[in-house]
DNA sequence: AAGTTTATTGAAACGTTTTTTCAATAAGGG
DNA sequence: CCCTTATTGAAAAAACGTTTCAATAAACTT
């Protein structure tokens, strides 16, 4: 079992104890070489070109696990949440709205906001989503033409 | 057509030109009544003890309409994003992990932190989602006994 | 109050997304 | 090489959400 080529996430999932099967490393591929967020379907539908067995339960079952590992995230919009992009060390989602591209960036000063909520309202905050949706460059720059 | 009781929401909706039906007040209700986020199915089976024949379509369609009009909006998770919860002035989420109540709250200070993230990226932002989740005030004396 | 207009409804049917079942396969260890 | 068992994929099922369309009801007009 070769991993010359395996996506920096592969040696994730094998320290955290799972095999590195075949089917997993296409869908790695996938999300390693796409930086838009993309729904099960359409991972499944890249999958398959590199690994023409690939079936769609199996795609759904390796985003659950990589979700729970944290090594990938969903991508929200009030409308539909079925996009699932690669995580980072950076927690957050920048979304252009022309190219669907999933950028990450850190989000320094967070923490400071948090911690006022919490003095406000008394609440514990485990965990945070933030996304932020707009245009990148590109899509500006064409937008302008 | 009384509307002596009618929820806060049901002004809105007939200021933006929509007519205030039973099955519609019925959904405002559950929503008014409360404060944890619930899923259309919810909504429904509570919705159906003030209006009877209330249809599950119907729910659908008028959180539809109300997140249109951004009355409500969704809760989202990691896992599942279902829920529908009410929206006022304030923008953000705060969600008890514990008895899964849905607060509002102002986030002073993230118009700073996305300004930030445009200069770093070039990203104009439009649209922005924060959620803080973690437990409640109550939730937390409870489990701390 | 009665009549008219038309927005809205709900059940049935349908479409989409996700999960479960289980025999077969394959990854990894000895 | 053999063994263990995690993992797989197709079929089936469950869950979530939308469309169709005749019937109903909200709102307006007279």
């Amino acid at each position: 079992m070769a991993d010359l080529n395996a996506p920096p996430m592969a040696q994730a999932l094998r320290d955290a104890g799972y095999r590195l099967t075949q089917p997993r490393l296409a869908v790695l591929q996938v999300l390693d070489e796409n930086d838009a967020g993309l729904n099960p379907e359409a991972i499944y539908d890249r999958g398959r070109a590199i690994y023409p067995s690939l079936g769609l339960v199996t795609v759904y079952r390796t985003l659950d696990l990589l979700a729970e590992l944290g090594l990938v995230r969903r991508v929200h919009s009030e409308h539909r949440c079925h996009s699932y992009a690669s995580a980072g060390t950076d927690r957050h989602h920048l979304i252009c709205a022309g190219c669907h591209r999933v950028t990450e960036f850190p989000c320094n000063g967070l923490d400071a906001l948090i911690e006022a909520v919490r003095q406000q309202t008394g609440y514990t905050v485990t965990e945070h989503l933030l996304e932020l949706t707009g245009l990148c460059p590109a899509c500006q720059a064409s937008q302008a033409a």
